[in-house]
DNA sequence: TATGAATGAGACTTCATTCAT
DNA sequence: CATGAATGAAGTCTCATTCAT
């Protein structure tokens, strides 16, 4: 019971983060925002957190394993790199949807050299990337010019990039709907082709 | 009469910014770490900006007005979106030879909601991708499911994003090279192709 | 649960800046001062004031509804200028023995003209004078050639302003006695009967 | 020539100072401030005065010791209290409509601490007020109850008390004018009186 | 254990003062 | 001599972190 009641306080800590980070960044999210937001007292957040820095750091560690443990997934099921694209684009545009701090938080991490993803999501996320690269080179849909870097860029980066200029809203202010999805899939499919 | 103003200075001061905000961020990049690294009084900073949130807005401002600048540029002598990108791609590399803190420093405040690209600047940049589109849909070059935002994430994003994971040696620690150059045009070219 | 809010705290700090300023000025009463002579951290004054003008701001504002209230207090219970007169020098002499700094305070942020008496608090004064001056016309203690702002001079100012003097030691450096009440209160009387 | 450029540039250093003074007070008129509206160069200005605080004093000096001298003068020629009184406020009421911020700046600084009358100028006034006092018991104009102080106060402090109230328009919003000159005159003899 | 009052290091900013020109 | 660019000490304020309750 009492366990239950710190996971959830726990949950209401990182969304809190996540919400507040993704709305003004890490300089403007506040200790003190985020225990008010999450319903928490501030030092309560100190028995998980060593400091802001890890929490952000942790959060953002967590993130990048949802992320690589959703490619892994996908992965598995997938023989081609079409189906691939399209598993994961789908699952940044859902995210997008449901959870849309979650893709503006990333963005907003992945660029702060202060919280470097950690060495070992890299392997793993390379080594998948390295994966996809055979599988492209087999099934004919990768060009051999092209390696695990240019991979990564289109599958993962390409997408957060595509929904996030669509949250700012400098081209084009609709919401994202499957047409966008679709044409995410492609381009990057013909990027990828050479 | 006075003593001159030292122009340097003001030079000094961006270069100092800049150099920090790329390295550390923002929220890192202190008014005294700044003028310190600028050796330059501290309040002399405010001779010509009211404040810290000012002098990184302006410089930013300043050097998308060069980006943009540069675009425009680009396009006067172009006829073909392969010619257009393969400019842009090569101004990109040279500046992340000769100025890389230009290029993180860009990649790091496009994504600080904090401080927007002026209204103006936006325009700009859409007024030329809407150009780039129509003489690619003329050329054969791009594929018309595309708009403007694609070609924004292709010519402009992309080619960062490059840049920067290359500077983070996640997946590749040689330098930047003229055959890096290529690939990025080229997975560009096909990308737009559709 | 947690540590109560040492209310005593934010007397001592109120204590503290009306010590600071009576003696030196709002100028010169620096935060930190305040903070240190009230032996509290500096960041505690600023969970109960936005700033250092809004501390001053508010305490003034307090004082002088203090004084307001004192003021009306006194007009309850008396049917004649010369029992107010007695009431409200009486009143100040006994403060400016008990805290002399709390005169000293008034008098010097009275003529800050950054911090002005609120509008609220004079027209309450006002009306008070209004019904002074209707008492002192029929009990013929008060001219028909003054008016409020004379009333308002007299019982406040004079005697603020006597007190002051004595403080200061310009013309008189015997401590305030019973005889000065009595001096200040017929001064004031034979001014206002004119 | 040239003595007569810096008389020039020194007395509008003076009445930049002063007006500065007067409107926002000592804390916010800054030397800068007030070497631009005397369109002076900053440096200039420590050519007279070895800092702000010495400019101010000076000044502040030379505005009680034209205010004694003044006292002085009228003394000369008067027989009677009303006499004196009558002039020494005539000479307020001009000076605030001539100039107002003469009157404001005295008001202002009289208050700070900071900037305390010279002994030699209280002196000075304090042996006018001796010889006003005995003038005026001479002549049965004043009670034998009072002092110097009352004098000093009712005929220096409260005219320019008055005036002050009347620029503030708490009580009054009409320009100061003769009828305002004879009350302030017939309430000083009345006060004084006894 | 959970709390949030309290702390104080450190950031931003101002402005009196200096001094090379 | 006059200038005003340049300085940096000192002040205001914030907020991550601690710890008594």
């Amino acid at each position: 019971m009492a366990k239950l009641a710190d996971e959830s306080k726990l949950m209401r800590i990182k969304e809190a983060a996540i919400a507040l980070i993704a709305e003004n960044g890490y300089g403007e999210a506040t200790i003190s925002s985020i225990a008010s937001k999450a319903d928490v007292a501030v030092g309560y957040l100190y028995r998980y957190y060593s400091g802001k820095e890890q929490l952000v750091s942790d959060m953002l560690d967590e993130k990048i394993r949802d992320l690589a443990g959703q490619l892994e997934l996908v992965m598995v099921s997938c023989t081609t790199i079409r189906e691939v694209v399209e598993s994961v684009v789908h699952y940044f545009f859902c995210l997008a949807e449901s959870s849309p701090d979650y893709i503006r938080f990333l963005y907003k991490l992945i660029n702060e050299y202060r919280f470097s993803i950690l060495p070992e999501q890299i392997s793993r996320i390379r080594e998948l990337c390295t994966k996809l690269l055979r599988i492209g080179i087999e099934t004919g849909e990768m060009s051999d010019a092209f390696s695990e870097e240019e991979i990564f860029l289109m599958t993962v980066i390409y997408p957060i990039g595509f929904i996030n200029i669509r949250f700012k809203q400098h081209f084009n202010s609709t919401l994202l709907g499957p047409e966008d999805e679709k044409k995410v899939v492609a381009l990057c499919m013909s990027a990828l082709r050479g």
